[in-house]
DNA sequence: CTGATACATTGGAACTGTTCCAACTGTTCC
DNA sequence: GGAACAGTTGGAACAGTTCCAATGTATCAG
């Protein structure tokens, strides 16, 4: 089998230079270094699977950079909380790490979690960072992607598709009489906003009807992001009747901006908001809502996971590619358009559309 | 030094039963463990601490049971992500654990810690596991208690004191002229319970006010929880004037079902809410509150541990026992008690008190 | 009661990865 | 030119884990 001394013979050094090698060790020459990380992937070489050495039971939930802020839509902590649930059956822990901080010059991704002793690994991975799924993939270390989707036939992931359903959201819109629907989208360029692109404008093209860009906006994933955009639009010259918007922290912010200002929702405006959790039932009103639901996804991710670990040989287990459907759920933010629209300065204003009349606002 | 071969000798049995012990393999004698954990807690010995064999870099954090449900206040996630913030000055990695799943029968907690090689602990204890802070106090594995404060001299900790400004909170309230002041206190029987408890009852002393058990009450500290209180209180014959709630998610269930009743906040009721994280920025009206800040705490805890684990001879690092203040903000729940108090039944029908008159709520 | 069988428990030895320490190399400085 | 030094490397010692064979114990059929 592959130990390190396969390795020193391989590389042409001794034992201790390849741990040293492998353990990112100081007063390494970088060409000897390299070397025997030529040498160890050659021979499959894996701390954590070496057999005489007591085989790691963690996994880890891996950031690319920096990991989790604030995690106030709660996406993250509803994950990490499925995630430790589905390591339970067979007691696997949990080890969170930020994969950039610790990556050695010339390291790889694979070598950087073996190094940690980890079998396993739950990727979150973003825009810029799909790479780093890409190149797991090739190597023997199991792992798979949360929240996101691959063309590539060996990235493990599992995700939900949300354009269905942001198509029926902007449908029920629609079919309650709607026409000037806005879109507030995050600005992260993922497959998550695409799909919630797409869906939206799905339900136009479906509907003949024209898409019109003063309507579509990317806004920050925050509070701040939502209400500023319920401002710009509402106190425009053409408020739009209705507003989709793809994050649940947006839509918290717009919903909120509402209220300040007196418009009152869906009388005056009908908000369809996006949910990882339950925050559409923590708002007054409930915001009809786009629900993932992010502790599944986690729980999921780290069953398979730990099972395909537990069970090295099971072939039905060796790759995972699932797509789970978010849902639509409508609460109490739709309602038919108003029959006299009207603008909403950003003071409370409100200025009749179709008259002169100018009354203060709530 | 101690390692496997003094514990073998001492307990007089073979080094690879001592490791078949510590690692809690099955095919042991119960009795032969036993020996082996009692010769091995005499030499001291730690095996993430084993020179020869990589020392380990990896703090947990610990629950007593059921790691975090869904953590919808915030609490944890915030408190999660101060914590991978505060490791990265040493480049620690965080595992998270929940200690009584995998606890072995007559295992010590230190013992399964350090099997795991978990250098240091965060230990996130609840009412009925302190002595587990308690337990591994004594032992010679660096661990320090975030949001809870012990009396014993050797139990590191770092907390929140809230009970000052429970009482500030209630005083602001009694400023405003508020006389009927209820309390919802979350049903966890814990030093925050105490504080905030404490906290009510000694603004209502110095202000010559008495108790009256009617207005006391535990809830769930949930959004329901909330919500019931609110219900309940306000169709009571002689409902409040104003509210402490001592959760952000009763907070949050309180708020939206005076929205949804049509209690008008502050004006028919003023709510003083708590708050871990960003919370109450995200209601309308954004509530008054006693808060706390669970990411510092968390931040704290890590880079406080992890100092003195890459400094073990520095004295200074040797015992923290930290109590931080929580702060009270003024924000839009709270004003000047009603003129006109009435009750609010749960349809919403609005019952004046002064008065037979009935009118239909919102 | 006896022998066969299965199972649990244990120790010796082999094995794996890490680190100490000494040696070697090339460079700098006097 | 030689001493001092830093960087790099290998041999050997070491620590912890597991394989495998041996031993002890319980069970059960005959």
């Amino acid at each position: 089998m592959s130990n390190v001394r396969t390795i020193a013979s391989r590389a042409g050094v001794s034992i201790a230079t390849v741990s040293r090698s492998l353990n990112n060790h100081p007063n390494v020459d970088p060409a000897t270094r390299q070397r025997v990380f030529e040498a160890a992937a050659s021979v499959g070489y894996s701390k954590a699977n070496s057999v005489r050495h007591g085989v790691s039971t963690v996994i880890a939930l891996a950031y690319p950079g920096d990991v989790v802020r604030a995690d106030y839509g709660g996406f993250e902590s509803a994950m990490l909380a499925g995630i430790l649930r589905g390591v339970n059956e067979h007691r696997f822990d949990v080890c969170v790490l930020s994969l950039r901080r610790d990556l050695a010059p010339g390291e790889s991704y694979a070598r950087l979690l073996d190094r940690k002793k980890i079998a396993g690994v739950i990727l979150r991975v973003f825009e810029d960072n799909r790479e780093i799924a890409e190149q797991l993939a090739g190597t023997g270390l199991p792992n798979i992607v949360v929240a996101d989707r691959y063309d590539a036939a060996d990235v493990n992931y599992i995700c939900c598709e949300s354009r269905v359903d942001s198509r029926r959201a902007v449908q029920h819109l629609i079919d309650l009489g709607h026409r000037r629907i806005a879109l507030g989208v995050h600005a992260v360029r993922d497959t998550d906003h695409m799909d919630r692109r797409n869906g939206y404008e799905d339900a136009f093209r479906e509907n003949g009807l024209p898409l019109d860009p003063t309507l579509m906006h990317e806004i920050v994933a925050s509070p701040e992001g939502g209400a500023g955009l319920i401002t710009r639009l509402m106190s425009s010259s053409e408020p739009p009747t209705a507003i989709y918007f793809t994050d649940p922290m947006a839509t918290i912010g717009g919903l909120r901006r509402c209220l300040e200002l007196g418009i009152r929702v869906p009388q005056d405006l009908s908000i369809v908001g996006f949910d990882d959790s339950d925050t559409r039932r923590h708002t007054y009103p409930s915001f009809t809502a786009v629900v993932q639901d992010a502790e599944m996804l986690g729980f999921e991710a780290a069953r398979w996971l730990t099972r395909r670990l537990a069970n090295p040989g099971d072939t039905a287990l060796q790759s995972l590619q699932v797509v789970r459907q978010t849902r639509l759920e409508i609460n109490q933010t739709t309602g038919r358009p108003p029959a006299d629209p009207c603008r909403v300065l950003p003071d409370g204003t409100r200025v009749q559309l179709n008259s002169v009349q100018v009354m203060q606002g709530k």
